[in-house]
DNA sequence: TCTATAGTTCCGAATTCACGAACTATTGAA
DNA sequence: TTCAATAGTTCGTGAATTCGGAACTATAGA
């Protein structure tokens, strides 16, 4: 009966600081970048585990709402579910090239990552580096 | 007799969440945006006022390592004072067009506000939107 | 040697964050 | 209807960060 509606700022209400603390946190940028990736909906229980390290419900949640709050996605009730969509068109109005440079610079680093562990487990099959 | 170096890390130890984390802090961002824009060397007490906001020194020394920590800056003692110049060349090669972008957008969101305080203070000249 | 300046370190208070437990809302089945 | 399952939120507590005053270190100059 409740369902308090969803908090969205709107755009003139978002703020850079806000933006880069949302996706300064490694988990948050891994669904955001994943939202922005698959234009698809999304709900949110698909991100239960992130880059193979499970998240907590709550703490999901939470992170939601922190996207949410900074103005990266677009939530929306649908029955049981949330369907989750990214506001990248919009920010870019206001911040252009912002979101871009930012999901780019993660691959980049993702990559060189996955560059690293490659080239540790041709050395030592078993342990893989960053995965805490 | 101590002088312990400064830390900074190695291009290739720099993250993207260190470097968004740094940058979320409004202060933070003001002082890199300052030290990028005039290439001329920079001491940290330039920064002891940042937007009309008194920051007392021991909290501007922690900004000031958490912008090298993040490795955004370089900080080189010289005599009794200290030497900032701005890591923008080197991350640029790994994260292209990352910082820009990010300056560029507290630019825009600056030139936001002050239109904002203006139109405020046109209504009721004395309180400014913003500076708490 | 004394003083002033620039910056750091230390530590306590305040804030933020993570996550388990309990809760709400919706759907589908019996 | 009622019951169970699913998706997500809220609350409370302990852990981790952050802020800033007081005391400290290092250098330059008188």
């Amino acid at each position: 009966m409740d369902v308090r509606p969803l908090f969205h700022p709107s755009l003139e209400d978002i703020t850079v600081e806000g933006i880069l603390h949302a996706l300064s946190d490694p988990i948050r940028a891994a669904i955001f970048a994943d939202i922005v990736a698959q234009e698809c909906s999304h709900n949110c229980s698909m991100f239960l585990t992130v880059s193979n390290k499970a998240i907590p419900r709550s703490t999901l949640s939470q992170h939601f709402r922190a996207l949410r709050d900074a103005g990266l996605i677009r939530g929306e009730r649908r029955g049981v579910e949330m369907h989750n969509a990214s506001r990248c068109a919009e920010i870019e109005e206001r911040f252009p090239g912002l979101l871009r440079a930012i999901v780019n610079a993660h691959t980049i680093q993702s990559n060189d990552e996955a560059q690293a562990n490659k080239r540790v487990a041709k050395r030592s099959p078993r342990r893989l580096v960053k995965n805490k």
